[in-house]
DNA sequence: GTTTTTACATACCACTGGTATGTTAGATCG
DNA sequence: CGATCTAACATACCAGTGGTATGTAAAAAC
């Protein structure tokens, strides 16, 4: 960053994502952009020359949560492996992701307002990211003969699905649902999925 | 209806919620209610007459589909019985919600928009429609002494959040997912949720 | 030192959900 | 029966929205 104009400028940017990402949290997909604007003291002006339009901002704050995740949840995978338990890795990742579904910016960002903010093309979007560390996590046990190599696919989407039901009911404080009853639930079943 | 006035009434009210439905699942929440109005025949004041607000519309147009998914999934699960098998039932009630899952009405305006269009109550009132059957399946299994009743409620979000992620899947063509791997898959997970 | 480009600010627009105010046909009642 | 009232709309209007067209100043490029 020698060029002194285009550093300011990234920290604008910057500046505009983190505004809306406060705003998303609180007030979904329908928080004005005036607002987010005046939050990050600058005008629209600045917005729509950094951002195509609202979607594409709101793409980019909704991006970079998905990576953060991948990123916590990949590590969190790594470092929970085990010689004995070749489960041991994808339930440390499960488990460092169910910390994500209950995180308020992430829950209503990515699994509440996502899919319709994202709209047509979100599942795709999704897909690309989303699945991916539990797309890993399946490979993995395929590889190691736990499961069948014509069922990983639909495994990777139903195990997310669950995580994804898991933690948003978790972090309602939906009656008879707690960490431990779920996470017991999520291991069970994976150790199964074979 | 007596009344002459009610009976009217009551049709415009319908073909509201009927031009709603059908705006509401191509265009999602952001279908303007100008388009709906003309759709239906009308002008917004009757819109306004009959519905508080545009929420209030997505609303009850998000509860009727729910209802019909509802009656329909419950009616297959007691078509499904069988003396030998005790996840029969639910199996068949599960093979039905796919079918709804990969509507595209219900697949729009439930599982894409309904969780931002509802605002914050959405888990609320999604809790007391969506989770009814799933719920009175588990209970089942539960009385069955198949499924540990304080695991029952973990069970239930579980399963029902796995069976979204594979209906979405479904419908959005994923590599490597098809009705039947999904169905297996399912299936196993069930008999051995315990 | 001149020109060009970038990173904004300002002013404006069509359209949106929502409201306040008519208007009229049909129910209610003496 | 006629007078009154009310429910079921239609019409006109409003503040705020996402988005655009234009202006501008400062930094980069030459």
């Amino acid at each position: 960053m020698a060029n002194r104009r285009a550093k300011k400028a990234s920290e604008t940017r910057a500046a505009i994502l983190h505004a809306a990402r406060q705003r998303f949290t609180h007030e979904g997909f329908e928080a004005s952009l005036s607002s987010i604007v005046e939050d990050a003291g600058i005008t629209k002006g600045a917005l729509f020359h950094h951002f195509e339009n609202k979607q594409a901002l709101y793409h980019e704050v909704w991006q970079e949560l998905q990576s953060e995740m991948n990123r916590d949840t990949q590590q969190a995978a790594l470092e929970g492996r085990s010689l004995d338990d070749p489960y041991a890795a994808m339930l440390a990742g499960a488990r460092q992701y169910l910390e994500w579904a209950t995180r308020p910016d992430y829950q209503r960002i990515v699994l509440i307002d996502g899919r319709a903010a994202l709209g047509i093309d979100w599942y795709e979007a999704d897909f690309a990211l989303s699945q991916r560390s539990v797309r890993v996590g399946v490979e993995y046990l395929v590889q190691k003969g736990h499961i069948a190599p014509e069922n990983a696919a639909s495994a990777a989407v139903i195990m997310q699905g669950a995580l994804n039901g898991a933690g948003v009911a978790l972090s309602r404080k939906v009656p008879g649902v707690s960490v431990d009853t779920i996470y017991k639930t999520i291991e069970r079943l994976l150790r199964k999925l074979s």
